[in-house]
DNA sequence: ACCTGAACACCGTTCAAGT
DNA sequence: ACCTGAACACCGTTCAAGT
């Protein structure tokens, strides 16, 4: 096994080994030279496939805007999601938002993959457009589709790398249980009281439940309500 | 000028020094090692302050956070925002969500920064209890008003991030105008039409003006009307 | 075209040792 | 307590060379 052209590897393959990574290890060991040792090959030879590190990352996202688009069509059309108006744009934006979040709230570091990509490959956009038409649906203009838009988008975002940030810190800390978390921590040397933050935090409120919460929230301001609601 | 006990850093020193190599240049730069050498310190002498990267990055977003309560608080003196009620919430909200966009988003990274850190240190505290009672002062019970908080957290996070992290790919791409951005890229083979994205994106909103605009839609949504609007 | 091997300029972190 | 110097196990990327 030395160089010649011996085998020639898919894209799909490449990816396949990337997120096997992802998953086993986290964003940091989706590196160059460890996709390319799990596959067998030598660093530099990855570079034959993408022209650098973020051309793989973007490679990645795609797959994973791909999946989405496979699962929120496959809803639609066994669904009542396709109902017109105000009501069925808001189960669509909704059940997309769902989607996403369910894709990448347990993948350690996919966060790290969306801000690392301009997000503009075709599949992405395939959801920008699937967004954009609920929210003409729903009876906004192109602008306010557009803004609206954003606005799921970025809250979504935001949504989950705040979760996947807290679950990737509790699986470093299962792993290290070295430091008890000091208490008092001695960095910090300005104590002060935040009532409402210290019960606030007794609150332990089901992650699942708060983000749907949310979206409903920002949709309650994006789309005027329903007639029937 | 070998070992011994020279000099003693102060913390706020150190700070200074990484803030000023995240400006300069980015994320990335601001490694143990750089810091260390922007100090004239060994990258050794640094784990003497900071039990690891983490903790350096931890401190940073705590001074952040720092800055927000400081420039908020002054607005809160000499303005109008302590005004009661369900306008004076959105207000203050408002004024809170702006003024860390402004303070994270044209620092490279500076998402980087808040993803890598639990944001549970005491300045982090404060603005979170600073949106508490804003929120309960609009009406909300301490549960709502929880959820409500988290929703703008993310949102702010989801935004900042998404701006950075645009304005972070143009910096590199000024910096290495190398790839003329390949107008049909070979990568992605199956293409389609999405007339609404291919629309929308030719929009060019104003990134300051849709920030506001979703924020003011999920105020929308998380705050009952007030009664003079 | 696809791949290797060597190399360059970096990382975070640990360890033994100096003052 | 604060610091150095050497070392370990990594990075992304480039370059010359092989088939």
């Amino acid at each position: 096994m030395r160089p010649g052209p011996r085998r020639s590897l898919t894209h799909a393959e490449i990816l396949a080994a990337a997120f096997e990574l992802l998953e086993a290890k986290g964003f940091d060991a989706v590196s160059v030279r460890g996709v390319a040792g799990a596959l067998g090959l030598t660093p530099t030879a990855m570079y034959t496939y993408y022209p650098n590190k973020q051309a793989l990352l973007a490679g990645m996202v795609e797959q994973v805007f791909g999946r989405l688009a496979i699962a929120t069509t496959a809803a639609d059309a066994s669904g009542s999601s396709a109902a017109e108006g105000v009501a069925g744009a808001r189960a669509r934006v909704l059940a997309l938002a769902t989607a996403l979040r369910d894709l990448l709230v347990d993948r350690p570091g996919a966060v790290g993959l969306l801000l690392a990509t301009p997000l503009d490959g075709p599949n992405a956009t395939r959801v920008d457009e699937e967004l954009l038409a609920a929210f003409t649906s729903g009876g906004l203009d192109l602008a306010a589709a557009d803004r609206a838009t954003h606005a799921v988008r970025v809250h979504v975002l935001g949504a989950v790398a705040f979760d996947a940030a807290r679950a990737a810190r509790a699986v470093e800390a299962a792993v290290q249980p070295e430091a008890p978390a000091a208490p008092s921590e001695t960095l910090w040397d300005d104590l002060e009281s935040f009532p409402l933050a210290d019960r606030s935090r007794e609150l332990d409120d089901d992650p699942v439940e708060r983000f749907a919460w949310g979206v409903e929230r920002l949709l309650d301001g994006l789309l005027v309500p329903a007639p029937d609601r």
